[in-house]
DNA sequence: GATGAATGAGTGTTCATTCAT
DNA sequence: CATGAATGAACACTCATTCAT
């Protein structure tokens, strides 16, 4: 009987998942600054060079990291979407969702609101991440139309209604705020009569 | 009575002041990650080593850099208050005077941005911080007592009016609004919309 | 059954003993102040980061290496030893084989005894070196059983038989005596003489 | 009234002192590895710059201060020298003149040892050192021409009668002996004992 | 005589990345 | 596919020394 230690030629999902999983940690533990690919590779248990398989080089890996949060993000903000309900309602689905995601993630959050005030969100193709959220625009739009939402640029608008989730959600900058039920729907009132006309 | 004094060489402020204008450029341009201090020595015009008679050490540096720009925001914010008006007014003053050191501190909001989302902003004493935004506190206070402003938490207060600010002034998250009077006049409609009762 | 074992590029034994020999050259031609990692590495046609490949740090190549020179010192000076020969004749032995190694290796002589008198030498476990010389203290033990040798303590025997051939080995204190048969036969005399009742 | 403050141009012999005393004690404490000028100016509570008043740089510095030692330890050993008093009284007394030196004086011991053990020793002039020894010597050199002493090399006398003090006055290589009147005494036995005819 | 500011060159160490296996 | 060894370049920081005062 012959054994050759050559492992079969199988892309190993799990270590990559496992890299994204160190990469997240690390950076929210100790900051984009020393979090370098030797660190990230042991706390995944993997080789430094193994990473290299997967990544061009550390800023691929970092950038794709960020998209593959963002798009979880939009997937899970855009449940229960339903273009036929009342344009409050729908924006409310949303913004619940948000806060679901914020308290089931928090890592998520943590990394990309450090990775988007960097200059490595540069790297990152708006466009991309944007479409993610055409749906949202779209229904601002309609309100804007139906003369609902005030008739202000969607940036603005975002402002008000997309931001103040991450915000509240970062303990950073909300140290003593608890996020429940109560507080989370008392913020939408306030984002609700931000934009509303 | 006259002391004549002789001084040894002594310490040079204007090189000091090189070293954080080369710290927030640096830091800008580049992000904390290739923020060197040997790089942040070079676009100052000095030595490595004269950083570290000024500074314990580089987190030293960006934390100081950090405070430095928060006061001087602080002051400027503060500009023109007058506890006498009506509190709409006050707020108001207070949304300009943001807006304006923003649109002549764009590198100041930048770092101050970079800085408080990453694993630095630990390290730095929030109650000194957080004093010089007092005066605005007692504001939103007397607000709620006179049934102006919705009776919720300050820091729900903070994310839709001081925030919006931030996140409209910062060229990475808004890329296509124009900030001027009517824009600026345009937000801060929807963030008394959110706040008033 | 057969196992074909391919290995990952391996530890270069070869390189590690370059490191030593780098180091053990730099720090006796130049001392400890001024025999950095890079120089060493220089020496040893190595990159510097290799060196922490092997060694923890700075510190723990001195100290290994140190521990591998006393080892390598003390295996010689245990050559031949017969504990049958009356007792004179094991320590005449041992003491020719000191001089041999001192003779052979005069730069591990060297750098041992600056390592000793430096404050590096408190990190080494005393015991582990200590214990490689257990035989001979056992010969002189008998030796006092059999009131041949001097009931003093140890330690003071050996000031006369083990430090007299490493003093005499170093050429920075004893510039002019020639170190031949005669001479160490010579020494060994005075040596005997001290400790002999 | 005027005050100039220009203090008086008087050589400050306390200030080279306190250097002095700086420098033995960090080297001691801490090697020469992590000795610099400006740790030493600090312990000495002087500038930098003023070490380069008395000094020409920092090999001058230990080179001075392991002189300085030497002189002031061949003056203890030579205190109550009697040439007309037999051979072995004046050699026992310059043996009780060493220990108490050394009971009195650890720092330098320590001192001198690492100093003489390290590249630096190479700098000073062993002449200049050797010539506070003389008298020791044409001590010996009477011994041997009235068959008193053995008739070898004065180096080889030397490593039985002057080392064995520093050997066991040196708390790194001799951990448990006890220095007394009694173990004293006894050590000078031994080394009567090695010399003699 | 005495100083603290200033510095280029150096320190020990870690980096992102590549290579042979 | 996956690895740990290997590395030159860079890192944060300290050095011995000088300078203006």
């Amino acid at each position: 009987m012959i054994i050759y230690f050559r492992p079969m030629r199988v892309k190993d999902e799990l270590k990559q998942e496992a890299v994204i999983e160190a990469t997240v940690k690390l950076v929210n533990e100790t900051g984009f600054v020393s979090s370098s690919v030797a660190k990230i590779a042991k706390e995944a248990r993997v080789s430094p060079a193994t990473i290299y398989i997967y990544y061009k080089n550390k800023e691929d890996l970092l950038v794709s990291t960020y998209i593959e949060i963002k798009h979880k993000l939009s997937k899970a903000l855009l449940e229960n979407f339903d273009e036929t309900l009342p344009i409050r309602d729908i924006l409310k689905n949303f913004w619940h969702n948000a806060f679901d995601f914020a308290r089931k993630n928090p890592d998520f959050i943590k990394f990309t609101e450090q990775f988007s005030n960097s200059p490595f969100s540069d790297l990152v193709d708006k466009a991309e991440v944007e479409k993610y959220f055409l749906p949202m625009l779209s229904v601002l739009q309609r309100g804007i139309e139906q003369k609902i939402i005030k008739d202000v640029h969607y940036e603005m608008l975002g402002a008000f209604i997309f931001f103040p989730v991450m915000i509240l959600s970062n303990p950073r900058l909300c140290t003593d705020i608890k996020l429940n039920e109560e507080t989370i729907e008392q913020a939408f009132t306030l984002a609700w009569d931000a934009i509303k006309l």
